[in-house]
DNA sequence: TGTACATCAGTGAACGCGCGTTCACTGATGTAC
DNA sequence: TGTACATCAGTGAACGCGCGTTCACTGATGTAC
């Protein structure tokens, strides 16, 4: 039943990405490792070759997803320069699209209280997907010295997380709605005025 | 062993009690019934004398906990009018000692997207205590027409939410200051300047 | 290059444990007359 | 007002179930010579 290493490394790779999913979807620890293990196509068994803990998982997957979600918010902020690529990638943060699926989405909306009560490495991985996501708005910043700027992204950023979670949980589709339009104006407005 | 009426609406009430600074604690899901229990001193048989299940108990815990919150920050909004007032209500809910006692403060913050994923009462309990929340901040508003207001309250009280969630995710305890005063200062500065 | 042996990815049963929920029981409280 | 009976808050054992984790086993892969 051994498998080539190549393989095994594969598998570790679709354990991760169906726990990424169904972490974001269900919560962390409301996610069985035996229901997740099957979404990955294996038996719960061998879930111990791959990784020492359900911790050390959450950890890895808190990692993988933050990088996504943050080279993503990259990518589309690059773009264009300055304030419009900073726009460009506020408006893709606060979607309905995103909104609407929590499972490919950013780890710290879906998640967000359940990562502060993980363990240290969890924490600190998540902790670093904050602040690379701070980093984008940083760098589109325009007209402002460079620590003013850096607390106008965290305050951004806590309001995207904050937003995204607030629009999912309301079951009016127009407070949803109007909970992410309001929050990418306040973002984006707040780098537009220097002080 | 049947107690008095208002003996037994006191028990409810301290089991509501416990839970609610369970769950802000470890979260709803990773709270069991009979842990909370031993918390109000009885054992775990009575709960279902008192609640249908523990997604009632869910709802009545967010209903609760979401009304003591924006009480909290009305009354402390109301002792000065208008900005003032509402700035006064920003910097109780975006203190370290909020963030320091997550058992005792805003429910949105502590269980977040575990709410979100609650049931459709619970969900409606939450999404009451935003709404309360908002309007706290929509009454502090000046120089703005209502709908402006409405729509800089909800950003705003998405930011509170989200910048707690993060201060108290980070590990770094200045990153974790400088969440919450950035995110103070922004909101209190969409208040300020009329557009 | 071929052979012998060690390694180890994945299986599936089993571990002890705590979960939410149910139930028979107790005895003080509430109600009816 | 006093008595007889019904109600029901709280106890503690038990229900079935799924949890995270361990383990003996299989057999293909990797390694040493």
């Amino acid at each position: 039943m051994r498998k080539s290493r190549e393989e095994a490394a594969r598998t570790r790779e679709r354990i991760i990405a169906a726990a990424a999913e169904e972490f974001r979807e269900h919560g962390v620890v409301a996610t069985g490792l035996a229901d997740l293990m099957k979404a990955a196509g294996l038996t719960h068994g061998g879930f111990y070759k791959h990784f020492a803990s359900k911790d050390e998982l959450v950890k890895e997957v808190t990692a993988a997803t933050v990088d996504q979600t943050t080279s993503l918010i990259r990518q589309v902020a690059e773009k264009r320069p300055g304030l419009k690529g900073l726009a460009d990638a506020v408006a893709i943060y606060l979607s309905p699209e995103h909104r609407d699926n929590p499972g490919q989405g950013c780890a710290l909306a879906a998640l967000g209280p359940e990562l502060g009560r993980g363990d240290a490495r969890t924490r600190a991985e998540a902790a670093d997907g904050f602040l690379k996501l701070v980093d984008v708005l940083v760098e589109h910043a325009e007209g402002m010295r460079p620590d003013q700027a850096r607390k106008r992204a965290i305050a951004a950023a806590a309001t995207m997380i904050g937003a995204m979670t607030m629009a999912r949980m309301v079951q009016d589709p127009d407070l949803s709605d109007t909970i992410l339009k309001s929050s990418a104006d306040l973002v984006v407005r707040s780098f537009e005025r220097s002080r």
